[in-house]
DNA sequence: AATTTGTCTTAAATTAATCTTAAATTAAGG
DNA sequence: CCTTAATTTAAGATTAATTTAAGACAAATT
């Protein structure tokens, strides 16, 4: 795997860098946005890692030029600690994953596969698992010659499942991925949205795709 | 795993940054709440420990800060021996943990292992002893081809019993431990869930893992 | 700008899983 | 033996998840 980091701290770049190239990731470091910008184009990376804080060329702005000019690549932004209105401005602008500092690497790491793993589904279009197939082209879920159509919402949620399938993921943990950390929607509505999947799923195949996890989660069998 | 120890006591502090560091467990060690304080966030930590009563800064003020900033690391609590409400305060106010001074080392390390272990989602985590595996993915006990699933109090039991493997551990111990200190569950819960652990993990293999100590507690053997 | 349509969110009632307790039974230690 | 501690079973209480339906919101259409 091979990413572009931005970042304006020495230490935490010198760091990083030296810490996932032990995880066998290729890191280029850009010490600042402008940089940054001018490596996006130079090479082609799986994942693009910014500091939101960065002198002449913030994240949140290299991000949103990326976006204006059109580009499609996997985008994680690193925020401070207590900035989460600043959180919503990035998802919003069209990041595809956060990460709040300090973090623990492993999180990092564990993320940047999970994004790696998002980009080959939207190059490929489609998660495949027991003879279901997820479409990201047309946000639909199939099964031999049935289909039915998600939302936004449901895509988003049982493409997250399906990316993790096997893996218990924490009600807590959904919430904050497919709505945000500071989002303040109702617990309930995570029950709403699984109870949608589940009649849609049951609909293509009479079974139950989704198995609760009392007092933890969902995970997809 | 690193840990950030906020404790004034020299003799205390000395000793335990090198009787972790045996463990390979690595210690930043801060004299008092607000040294403690700087050094949060200039490194990342798996479990903070904070002791209780500290000059300037004690460590419930230092919580209280931490989570006030939304601070999400895990945090243990050193408290004096007898004051309970001290200790449901901590709780309350956020903290992971506790441990009642004076404490014993290996229980110190069973502890911070355990937080590390609530951390990591991301990165599957089990405990091997004798051919069981026991999984915090799935929350499963797995034995050869065989598998169980736990419930959560029997999972947060076993995995107790698992990494303290060998040791007796005296029956309140696992009430505190599980159930919380302020919890006034009765004796006999306990009991059950033993009971319940043992019917499962016989189905696996039809022996028994736990073994009692009368008058005593349970053990792994 | 108003209306319609589709989607998301909330609230409240129901159902189900898990936890807890009580009481009876069994086993261990003096 | 007698006492105490642990085990076992089953029922009751509690908590979490599911379900339904209605209201809020946003996007598209008129």
């Amino acid at each position: 795997m091979k990413i572009l980091l931005a970042e304006d701290d020495e230490h935490l770049g010198l760091l990083l860098t030296r810490l996932l190239k032990r995880q066998n990731i290729n890191v280029k470091w850009a010490k600042d946005g402008e940089e940054a910008y001018e490596f996006v184009y130079k090479d082609n990376y799986d994942v693009l890692v910014f500091d939101w804080m960065m002198p002449k060329l913030s994240g949140i702005e290299l991000l949103k030029r990326l976006r204006g000019e059109n580009h499609q690549g996997k985008i994680l932004l690193l925020t401070a600690k207590d900035a989460i209105q600043d959180r919503v401005a990035g998802l919003n602008s069209g990041a595809d994953d956060y990460l709040v500092k300090p973090f623990d690497v492993a999180e990092l790491v564990a993320r940047l596969y999970a994004l790696c793993r998002r980009k080959e589904i939207y190059t490929s279009n489609t998660i495949n698992h027991r003879g279901y197939v997820l479409d990201a082209n047309s946000y639909s879920l199939n099964y031999k010659d049935k289909s039915v159509e998600l939302r936004a919402k449901e895509y988003k949620l049982l493409e997250f499942l399906m990316i993790n399938k096997g893996q218990i993921i924490p009600r807590d943990f959904l919430l904050d991925r497919i709505w945000g950390l500071e989002s303040d929607v109702t617990d309930n509505n995570l029950d709403v949205h699984i109870r949608m999947l589940r009649k849609k799923i049951s609909s293509l195949n009479d079974e139950d795709l989704i198995t609760t996890v009392r007092g933890v989660g969902y995970c997809v069998k």
